[in-house]
DNA sequence: TCCCAGGTCCTAC
DNA sequence: GTAGGACCTGGG
């Protein structure tokens, strides 16, 4: 294998906020002070620092690295100017700024986002990661790579929709495992087609991604579709609505909604999550990115402070 | 042992 | 339309 190097310096990449920022979930840290990651981006193995990305194995013989990791660190969103387009007057936002800059939107693979956040339901972060990795090394293909350990790629919705219930439930996905093979399936069939969600205004995207058929489990509710939005098809609109987002806007930005609802039900998610978009504007994404980060570091040092 | 986690779905009203 | 509760499981 030529040995490949991309590089980022240009990007203002901070790897340990942007690829621990719970957006993607195949990353780990090589070294404590968190410089240098590892990590699987479609099939192939990187090696990745502040400066540069370096390919270490890969299930395909040639492709365009360069191109794949421009487009996933989002090469193309200027931080300064994003962060020139929030209201001024913010000074959670504006600490959150400073505090993580060089933290980025990652554009991943739609497929692996979507099962990802499905995998994300009722779950903190080591769990997600322990739930893709088993699926990895069970349905994915082994990447052939310069380092010792085993690694796998994603697994595809074909390999995904012929799965067995107990193959699924022995890979810890608990009662999720009937969305993922759902899910599965119809892309698998051509149901659900992702590549036309690119092309797709956010809102439309939104209900593409949440539609039902036939009132049938599908596992993909608002949350899980703004993830998906956001962090592959780079949807900047979409503001997710988790537990740590709710606490934040409950604290900080409750007096701007005439009355802040008190179970987030479909019709209260989009309520809110349009009034944080009329907040933060077409950036609300990034927005969203660095809240979710500076208030669960803040939670984070708060419970190291106590114990 | 209990509680919680990057939610969603079903049931009853 | 919406509140209440169930849901697998690992980690703190």
């Amino acid at each position: 294998m030529t040995s490949i190097v991309v590089n980022l310096s240009d990007l203002e990449l901070d790897p340990a906020a942007t690829l621990d920022s719970g957006q993607v979930f195949r990353w780990r840290h090589l070294n404590e002070s968190r410089t240098e990651w590892m990590g699987i981006v479609s099939g192939a193995q990187f090696k990745v620092t502040r400066k540069v990305a370096t390919l270490v194995g890969s299930d395909r013989n040639s492709f365009d690295f360069d191109e794949l990791i421009s487009r996933y660190f989002s090469a193309g969103d200027r931080l300064e100017s994003i962060f020139s387009s929030f209201p001024s007057d913010d000074p959670l936002l504006n600490s959150a700024l400073s505090r993580f800059s060089g933290l980025r939107l990652i554009t991943q693979d739609p497929w692996e986002c979507l099962v990802s956040f499905v995998c994300s339901i009722n779950c903190n972060i080591p769990s997600i990661k322990l739930k893709i990795e088993n699926l990895s090394r069970k349905y994915g293909k082994r990447i052939d790579s310069s380092l010792d350990e085993k690694s796998y790629s994603f697994p595809t919705a074909r390999a995904l929709s012929k799965a067995e219930k107990n193959d699924l439930l022995n890979c810890k996905l608990g009662f999720r495992w009937r969305y993922v093979k759902f899910i599965a399936q119809k892309v698998a069939a051509g149901d659900l087609d992702l590549e036309k969600i690119y092309s797709m205004p956010y809102k439309a995207g939104l209900s593409e991604l949440i539609s039902k058929d036939s009132g049938k489990t599908f596992g993909v509710g608002p949350k899980v579709a703004d993830c998906v939005l956001l962090y592959s098809f780079h949807k900047s609109e979409a503001f997710p609505l988790d537990v740590w987002i709710m606490k934040c806007v409950k604290k900080y930005y409750s007096t701007e909604l005439n009355k802040l609802p008190e179970k987030l039900t479909l019709r209260n998610y989009l309520f809110i999550a349009e009034s944080m978009r009329e907040r933060f504007g077409i950036n609300a994404g990034y927005a969203q990115l660095y809240l979710y980060e500076k208030i669960r570091r803040d939670s984070v040092t708060q419970s190291k402070a106590r114990a």
